[in-house]
DNA sequence: TTGCGCGTAAACAGCTTGTAAACAGGGTGG
DNA sequence: CCACCCTGTTTACAAGCTGTTTACGCGCAA
């Protein structure tokens, strides 16, 4: 029973997105529950809309992070529906909007261990601040994991670690080069220099200022250390830059491509071998 | 957050005095503010009536865990004060209490981080619940980490205790050093400096702040000393620290994986140290 | 071919971290 | 009531790492 709370909040967090955020509703005014849908689609958080008080255990398998009730809804004596959500589920957010109340209900509603109860009519933005408010409390407490690891090519991205691997082997990124890995790896077209700088060193790119191209030949070589049968990042001359792991098909005729140039992973070979050699 | 317990400062997980709550209070309502008082008096709560807005560095030392703020009274530009309150105090438990405002008001205090907006006049009762509300939310957050022992590598994490231990030897942590080895002992990635003291201190780090450096150290020290042939800590360059038990294989090729840090140099200084030296 | 964009390399300056120690405040015990 | 001890905070300095800048030469496109 209790666990049943400790999953709901905890649980899902590790299995989903870690800012994804769940919200049960309960109530019957479809105008007022279109509108806060609405606004909890632009907030990016998941919704459940649900037929009446649903017992607390069968909200757990919703995995909810808060709940919206309408008591009107629930009945005459909503207030034993009320103490079991809290004492059955207590990480629950649990906010009341309803119809005037006196301020014995509220009081009473507050000390079972509601979080918020809100009068109607409100603005639906109000009651959405007011359960971010409860969310944004209850969150505190939690320690959000970071998105999993994505496998582009051979390399494995790990935003949890600020780091990038090629098997169990780090590729040894500074943060920089993996904040650039990282950018180039999720847009998935060809970024202007500029657009780069703006986005990983978060101001605008002074004129004539090499730092990307500098960054982007250290990934490179780096990349192509860990991961040598692939490219990863493509030059397109005059626009910018685009990432797309591509294995090396042996040397076959591709010159079409604006494959930059691969130098050998380190120094003293680099003088050896010819660069024609690699292409 | 801020606990009142007999200690200067703790943490949100804090065990001294759990039931004991302090509030701070900023109204020039007279009347409502004794009525306040009598009741916060009546659940055993400290509170501490302030005379006008406190800047938030003002308001560490008194170890509140929440705030009533009637915002007529701290002036016209209010928000900039609320701003700064949520800032740099993000545990902090925030609830205005004051003249009938817009939805507009309600929603920007909601979004900058006030957790609940109560309009005056309202029922002293009413108030002190939902502060409790508030506070209720708040504790949650600190009891949580209080299950049972973990063990990572030779060390077990007693959250009952407020202590680790290396078989019944006991690694002699000081409370600071306790919670920062339990938060980062439950987090499973990086953590940056910044979320490592908002969660252990309770407020914002300033710029510059190298206490959590500084605690580290200590803290690599005491389970060095205690755990010789592990290393627990590991420094993430320009990022922050990630904990993760890894057993020194022989000391011989350094697995220069993903950890950045190596002390081996601190391996023979610590053998020197004699206890005594460690606290 | 020419002009400009891009790859490459290395030097330098600044920042980040480890380390140690002095300092301050509160708590405890005499 | 006073002195000592324990924590936590602040500061200073050294060492290492990172990011930036600069220079040079090649290659792409007109």
């Amino acid at each position: 029973m209790l666990e049943a709370g400790v999953t709901s909040a905890e649980g899902p967090i590790s299995l989903k997105a870690p800012g994804k955020r769940r919200v049960g509703i309960v109530d019957r005014d479809s105008g007022f529950v279109q509108t806060l849908r609405k606004r909890l689609h632009m907030l990016a958080w998941d919704h459940h809309v649900l037929s009446g008080a649903v017992t607390p255990e069968a909200l757990v398998p919703l995995h909810l992070n808060a709940l919206v009730v309408d008591v009107t809804v629930v009945g005459t004596d909503y207030w034993s529906y009320l103490e079991q959500l809290c004492t059955r589920l207590p990480t629950l957010g649990l906010v009341v909007c309803t119809a005037p109340s006196s301020v014995r209900q509220r009081v009473r509603a507050l000390r079972l261990g509601v979080d918020a109860w809100v009068t109607k009519p409100c603005h639906p933005e109000e009651l959405v601040c007011v359960v971010e408010a409860v969310l944004r409390r209850q969150r505190q407490a939690e320690l959000l994991p970071a998105d999993g690891p994505a496998t582009v090519g051979e390399i494995t991205i790990r935003a949890d670690l600020h780091q990038a691997y090629v098997g169990e082997r780090s590729v040894d990124l500074t943060v920089r080069e993996f904040e650039l890995l990282l950018l180039l790896s999720k847009a998935d077209r060809v970024l202007e220099r500029g657009e780069i700088y703006e986005r990983v060193w978060g101001f605008a790119m002074a004129h004539g200022d090499r730092s990307v191209d500098v960054f982007v030949r250290k990934l490179r070589q780096k990349l192509h250390f860990a991961s040598p049968s692939w490219t990863y990042i493509h030059t397109h001359f005059g626009v910018g830059y685009r990432f797309a792991p591509e294995p090396d098909h042996g040397h076959s005729v591709k010159p079409r491509q604006h494959v930059s140039n691969d130098s050998d992973h380190q120094v003293e070979q680099l003088a050896t071998v010819p660069a024609l050699a690699l292409r």
